[in-house]
DNA sequence: TCTGGGGTCCTGGATCGG
DNA sequence: TCTGCCGATCCAGGACCC
């Protein structure tokens, strides 16, 4: 699902050496959409478009969708536009990760230097599977294959020296393609491309560059770095200065830790009631809490945000007096920072609740808020255990019942926590 | 045209303590 | 006692990625 421009002209061989070309970069094509085919045959041929139902933006396109300039991120109102004759589809996330799970366990049987980026992509050193497997080239004919024998969907793969390269090399070997970029070849290839590919450069990043008249990744290499500097900053310019030379020094790192959690939510409507909004914000911290606990750790700050109708949006977050995985202690604090802030007129678009700086629940000994009242934390975890055992609807706090339809606010969604 | 939801990282201002 | 400096930390927001 990568939304990085592409080159024509780069789409071509690069050379066939793999020498050093260790680092495979594996992204499914069009992936919602494809499983969707996989599950729906009848629609082959068809333009498929996966997203949000009414506020919602495009999370995939198949490529026959495409062909109208439907892509991912543009709003499916805009997507009807283009297409109408386009199958719309809400998404399965479910079946998504199903999939995601299979495809993930062919990259495993490879090494177990993977490192998953997303639900679609990861990286792989092959450096230890070389001997076993053959060259890097081979290891990633093997791995389109394997994919599509096991999920029926397809993969791209890129090779090359390092993650940055062949990330790009995978979005110019879309789709269902392959594209190695020999060591020797990494310049020129780069030096190829619009300033846009670089990790990094989005919209307002590349109308800085353009302003100066840096249009491609060459005209970046040529830039002093001090001007660099000056321009997006000292952390920015210095990385956007080594990409462009092709400097990429990230290593493959399988199983990363995760640094926040959180969940948010886009009304159908915007809200003025305050009352529906702190019963938002409970749930949310429910979703949050079950999620700190399943993954054994503490959150020490908790941040909310609230997007209003006009869409100008804030944040703010505060650290708690001792790191938590208690709904009731994420709640507490958010609604104070909800409080602090006022709700114009027109109402909330979007609210959602995050748990941050994250700490190991073991290996810190922390029991924060916990030891202040075992008993809330004690039925916080038995609601865990009855939702693992019997699903993640049937248990939900009364204030978050409504007798008559089943939900307490608008936009709630089933698997309340 | 009208902008999701899950995240990460960086910057800059405010605050606080030595 | 007051002032200035400096580093650490917190907080808010922007930009980006998938």
């Amino acid at each position: 699902m990568s939304r990085a421009p592409r080159s024509e002209t780069a789409r071509r061989s690069w050379g066939d050496d793999d020498a050093g070309c260790t680092i495979l970069h594996v992204d499914m094509d069009a992936f919602f959409a494809s499983v969707e085919l996989l599950d729906h045959p009848e629609l082959r041929g068809r333009p498929v478009i996966v997203g949000g139902q009414h506020r919602g933006v495009v999370s995939a396109a198949s490529y026959e969708a495409r062909a109208f300039g439907v892509h991912s991120a543009m709003p499916v109102t805009r997507a009807r536009l283009l297409c109408p004759q386009g199958v719309f589809l809400p998404g399965r996330h479910q079946r998504y990760a199903e999939v995601s799970r299979q495809v993930m366990a062919v990259l495993a049987d490879v090494t177990p230097v993977m490192e998953p980026v997303s639900i679609d992509e990861a990286f792989l050193d092959v450096a230890g599977a070389v001997r076993r497997m053959g060259s890097p080239v081979t290891i990633a004919r093997w791995i389109r294959t394997e994919v599509r024998a096991r999920t029926g969907v397809t993969a791209s793969v890129g090779v090359a020296g390092t993650k940055h390269v062949a990330k790009l090399a995978s979005t110019h070997a879309k789709p269902d393609g392959l594209m190695l970029v020999p060591v020797a070849a990494t310049l020129p290839f780069l030096h190829s491309l619009p300033v846009g590919v670089l990790w990094g450069v989005g919209e307002k990043t590349r109308a800085v560059l353009e302003r100066r008249g840096l249009e491609t990744v060459a005209d970046i290499a040529a830039t002093p770095l001090a001007a660099l500097h000056r321009m997006l900053g000292v952390a920015a310019g210095q990385k956007l200065h080594e990409l462009a030379w092709g400097i990429d020094n990230r290593r493959v790192v399988p199983g990363r830790v995760e640094k926040s959690a959180g969940t948010e939510t886009t009304f159908p409507e915007d809200i003025t009631d305050r009352t529906i909004l702190e019963t938002v914000l409970l749930d949310q911290a429910h979703q949050c809490a079950a999620r700190l606990r399943a993954d054994g750790v503490l959150a020490a700050t908790v941040s909310i945000k609230v997007r209003m109708a006009d869409f100008t949006t804030l944040t703010r977050s505060r650290t708690l007096p001792a790191p938590t995985d208690l709904a009731h202690d994420l709640v507490t604090a958010a609604r104070d920072l909800l409080g602090a802030v006022s709700i114009p007129p027109d109402g909330v678009r979007l609210l959602g609740v995050r748990a941050e700086r994250l700490v190991d629940a073991r290996s810190t000994g922390v029991q924060g808020a916990l030891d202040e009242d075992p008993q809330r934390a004690r039925a916080e975890r038995a609601m865990d255990g009855v939702r693992a055992r019997f699903g993640s609807g049937v248990l939900r706090p009364a204030s978050l019942m409504d007798t008559t339809r089943g939900s307490a606010f608008p936009g709630a969604r089933g698997d309340i926590s």
